[in-house]
Formats: C-alpha cells, structure tokens, sequence
DNA sequence: CATCTATACTAAATCGGTTTAGCAAAAGTA
DNA sequence: TACTTTTGCTAAACCGATTTAGTATAGATG
C-alpha cells in the first residue's frame, strides 16, 4: 500500500540503493549485477508494486518529459483536434502534456509560460496571442524550447510549423469568386495576429488578381471581446445597403460560427442569399446555412511536427528549424 | 541567465538557504528575519529573476499541485468545453492539469492512470471507459484522489459528477413523443457503460409511460470500433421496412453526428423525415438537418463541482461524496 | 547580576531518485 | 607467483527545494 522507494527495496534486498537503480534501470547486465541479484530486486519491486517516483527522477535528472501546450482556447475543435494528436506523439515519446488556454489574453500567455517554466517543462508548442514580434519575445522564455504553431512569426529564432496563410486565402477567396461572387466582405480580427495579416493580404490579393477592388467599408476588424455585439453592427451596416455583399470571408472559425449564428436568430432572410468562407473547419459547416467553405489545416501533421521537432530542440539542442504544411480548401 | 538557485542566491547574500527560503515563501517577518536581509535576498532574487524550481518543491512536500484529465477523446468539444473550465478552476487553486485521451480503450486507460501516478499527480478527473465497477476498481489506483464525471458508478467508492441520464433520457425521449413521434429507434453502443444503461433505461421508461411497445428490432446496439459501418447497416436495415421509425434517439453526440453525415451523404431522401435527439450538445446541431434535439450538460458546473471535489479529497482527505446536476434539453 | 525571552539566524536532514568514483574479490594472464 | 582485468558491488555527492531543531547574541525582567 504505502508508496514503496528505491531505498527500501535495497533494505529489503540488502543491496545498495545504487544497485537498485540500475537493474530498474535495466542495466543491471552493463553494470555488472549478478543474475542472483538482479533477481531478487526485480521479484521485491514486483511484489511490492514498485512505481519510480517521476517527480524525483526529473530533479535528478533535470529532465521533467513534460511539454506545455498553449493555446488560445482548448475547447475550440481545430485546437482540441491538435491536442488529440499532440498528446499521441509526446506519449510515444514519452512525454506528458499539460495543456492550457490563454484565452487571447497576453497577460496569461505569459503567466501560463512562466509557470509551466517553473514546472520545468521541457519545452513548450504555443499558439500565441502577441500581436508582433516583440510582443512575442518578452513574453517567451528564452531557454525554453519552443514551437510556435498557428500563430507564427516565422522571423523570430523559434522554430514554428505554419501554413502558407497567404496562399490558402487567396485559394479560398478564390472559391467564392469563381461562384461569381465579386463583392466579397471580409471580417478579421482587431488584434493583428501574423496569421491574420497574411490572410487579409490573401484576400487582397485575390480581389486584385480578379479586377474586383478592394472596399474598406465591407472589411471589418471585429474585436473578440465584443464579438457578438460588433458582428451584429457589422451586419446591420452592410445588409441593408445598395452594393450588399453576397458572401463573406472570415478570417477564423470563431467569427464564422458567431456570424453564422447571427445570421440564423436576426438576419435570417440573408441565409440563402449569402456565402460565407472562413479558416479552420467545424464540423457544423457541414450542415449551416449559408453553408461555409473552409480551409482545412492538417492537425495530425502539425502535431506530428510540433513534436518531432520539439523534441529534436530539446533531446540535441539544436536550432531553428520551420515548416510549412499543406492546406486543404473544403468548397461546400 | 543560467537559472538561479535558492543555494546560490544564499552565497550572493551571504546567509544561508535556510533564510532565503522562508523570505521567498513571505515567512520572512513570522521567522524573525530582519528587514536588511530580507530586502537584500528578494532584491537578489529579484534582479537574478528566481523562479522556485517546482519539481524540487514537490519532491520535497511531497505534493505536485498537479491534477490530471482523462477522457475517451480531448478533441470531443463536450470534454474540450470541459477540460477548459476544469483548466481555470484548477489553476485558481494553484493547480496545473495534466491531459490524456483513452481512446475509449481501457489497457490505455489504465497506463495513463498508473503514469499520472508515477508522475505524483495529487489527484485525477475521469470519464472511463471501464463497462463495470469491478473493472473500474482494477482500472483505478487506490489511494489516489479520483472524481469521476460523465461515466459514473454511484456504488463505486469514489467521489462523483453527475446528472441523472435516465430522468434526462425520459425528458429527452419524451419530445419526441410529443412532436407525434411513436415509432422511435434507438442507437446505443455495444460497450455498456454506467450512463449508457441508464439512459436506455430512460428511453425504455418514456416508450413505456406514453404507451410506446419497446421494439429491440430498432434498438441498435453500435460498436465504436466500427461505427461508420454499423450506422449504415442499421440505416439500411430499417430504413426500407413497412413500420419505419419517424425518429431516432442517439445515447451521445459521437452517434449522431456520425448518424448525421450518413444521413446527408447517403440516405438523403430520410433527411426531412426524421427527428433526431442525441445526448451532449454539438455546435452543429443548431444547422443539421435533421435537427437535432439534445441533453446538454453543465459544463462549467461539472467542471466547477469536479475540481473542488478533488481539491477537498486532496486536501482534507475527506471521503467520498457525489452530486448530481441538473441538465437542459435543447429542444429544436 | 543572573536569568529569561525575543531576535536573527543556520546546520543538517529529508524527499526519492541518478551517477561518479572506487573498492574488494575472483578470474585471467605473463 | 605477481600483476592485470573483470566481476560485483557500494559510498557518497547531487538535483533544489522544505523544515526541524537548534545556536548565539541582544534586550528585558526580577
């Protein structure tokens, strides 16, 4: 019952505590322990239901095998889906995951950081809410391992695992002009995120590339704090209009369902009149009316990477590494 | 740069580890340590940027101030939206929580257990995946503070969250049977849970008290494993017959979304004709069609309920208790 | 003046592991 | 036989905190 320790089994056995640890260790043969002995520790550690106390082994090995997963809100499904996978990978590794959200606030960011620093985490994936890169690098903790995903400054020293932001929002506001759209609203975010920068230049792009111009009037940057409230007013200052949009592009998946909602309970003649497009899937899109396109970021390969290169700054030291990965537009 | 030590902040103030730390845990004053020196130490630590090593402390109180999460699948938004909450409680009492999945497998759930274990977490939150209590008991690590929610054995010793899925199946059945419906199949899952039987019970209860036959040939019992395919098989088998059900009961949300796509995609005629209700509330029930009627638990409240539980076996070493909350029925 | 108490500290044990350096006896080699 | 190597082990330091049991000095009390 009581906790059983590596000092105890070597009274029990009447060898040392060193000798002990090294055949739990399994290198007992590499250290000489005789098969007699080694016996007799590993039969007393079994009946006694031995557990190595994880918490002693880190201290004395200044390595926790824990990662700190950051983002903005776990309980939104592109990162909880990334969570999912992120937990798969570090346990094949042998690592543990604590998670914690940050709820856009920098101030937690930062807390958050600094108490999984003091955890002594070896390493952290984070998907920040500092709106540059300066931002960012007061509130990382140099020495800590770190893999920015999601939100990336690809010019900071960490590594990161990114998509072309960029690209995938011209292929998505693309999708809505070749359905013959051409005014075309967009609605991103107050606080300049670098993925949200590189998607409204998408947008731009796009509409250059297509002859449409490019209206400030119908892009609205909507603060997450107030966000039902502001896409409300957003709404009701566009709908009503001559030149009324007939499909919007959201720069995430939190203002397309909170638009989407909208849409559904106070501006319900717009439903059929309206397409809408937004970054990071939700199941429900496949359902809502308007129906929403989306790009599609692949969660299992961006943990897989996160990890993988996690665990490569961690186990070798070694330096900045970034990548890219493939997106994938769902046109519905 | 290199971090600091409680050891090397007593060589910078020439006073022993002993005092600093009790000036950095703010006993200073009640262990009569002067104000000179314990200005010099917190400026020490102050301008060295200390941060405790909390592996070290754990060690040594023999507490982690760590919890952990266990569910079938982090990437489900029920247990997201609730891992979220438990996150914010949990660290309003100075706790960091720990994540893992079980896949609804019960070998891996256990390894979790024993790692959180070996990992001294002070105590865990769980929905398992065990079918029974015996199997519950195996699975569960005595002497470790444990609460469980949303799978729950009431006669088991341990603390629990819960609602009352049968009275909630009931209520959830009954409007169906109140949008006219009285040929109503039901789908389940293979493994028998606590809150599965429970809510069958529920289901049967409802039919019953409204003068509904219990039909067993369109109660389908799913395997997880093979989902996609068993949800097909059972649409093809009763979808064509002469007394084909008007509506569907789902014992939870994994069911019906997948009941949902198999609908839109392959059975699309049954689209309009249909009623579904489901357990545990999706985002996407709002726009599915059918819509989807369903239980939705209080995630805040379970997650509130949850930790405080655990923080008072935790602390108090009290015994067990359980609560049940109370749910809603979204009725769409 | 002697004693007691408060003030201001510290030495050292402890938590439960890992790891380095080294010792003693047995076996192998010249 | 003397020396080296291998086998089989252990003592003790260490990781970075906490905490108990004390000590030395200064000031208060009788």
């Amino acid at each position: 019952m009581a906790k059983i320790s590596i000092k105890k089994i070597a009274e029990l056995a009447e060898v040392s505590k060193t000798a002990v640890s090294f055949v739990l260790n399994g290198r007992g043969d590499e250290k000489n322990i005789s098969k007699a002995t080694q016996d007799k520790i590993t039969a007393i550690a079994k009946e006694n239901q031995y557990q190595a106390n994880h918490i002693a082994r880190s201290l004395s090995i200044g390595k926790s095998f824990t990662i700190g997963f950051i983002v903005p809100d776990i309980s939104n499904p592109f990162y909880g889906k990334i969570a999912r996978h992120i937990e798969q990978f570090a346990e094949d590794k042998g690592y543990s995951v604590m998670v914690a959200s940050t709820n856009e606030d920098l101030k937690k960011e930062k807390k958050i950081i600094d108490q999984f620093k003091a955890r002594q985490v070896d390493g952290i994936i984070l998907a920040s809410s500092a709106p540059n890169l300066s931002t960012l690098n007061i509130t990382l903790n140099k020495n800590l391992p770190t893999v920015l995903f999601d939100r990336v400054f690809k010019d900071s020293s960490q590594s990161f695992v990114d998509i072309n932001n960029e690209e995938a929002a011209m292929q998505l506001t693309e999708t809505l002009i070749n359905k013959g759209h051409s005014r075309i609203a967009f609605f991103s975010t107050t606080s300049y995120l670098p993925n949200i920068s590189d998607r409204t230049r998408g947008y731009k792009a796009a509409l250059e590339k297509n002859g449409i111009t490019y209206d400030s009037k119908i892009h609205f940057e909507i603060d997450f704090k107030n966000k039902k409230e502001e896409i409300v007013n957003a709404f009701s200052s566009i709908m009503n209009t001559e030149d009324c949009p007939t499909a919007i592009l959201f720069v995430n998946n939190v203002l397309a369902s909170e638009a989407l909602w909208c849409v559904n309970t106070s501006f319900t003649p717009y439903k059929d009149q309206l397409s809408f497009a937004c970054f990071d899937n939700l199941d429900l899109f496949d359902y809502s009316l308007p129906k929403v396109s989306s790009v599609i970021q692949p969660s299992e390969e961006i943990a897989n990477q996160s990890v993988f290169m996690l665990c490569k700054q961690i186990e070798d030291t070694i330096g900045k590494e970034g990548i890219q990965l493939k997106t994938k537009i769902i046109n519905r």
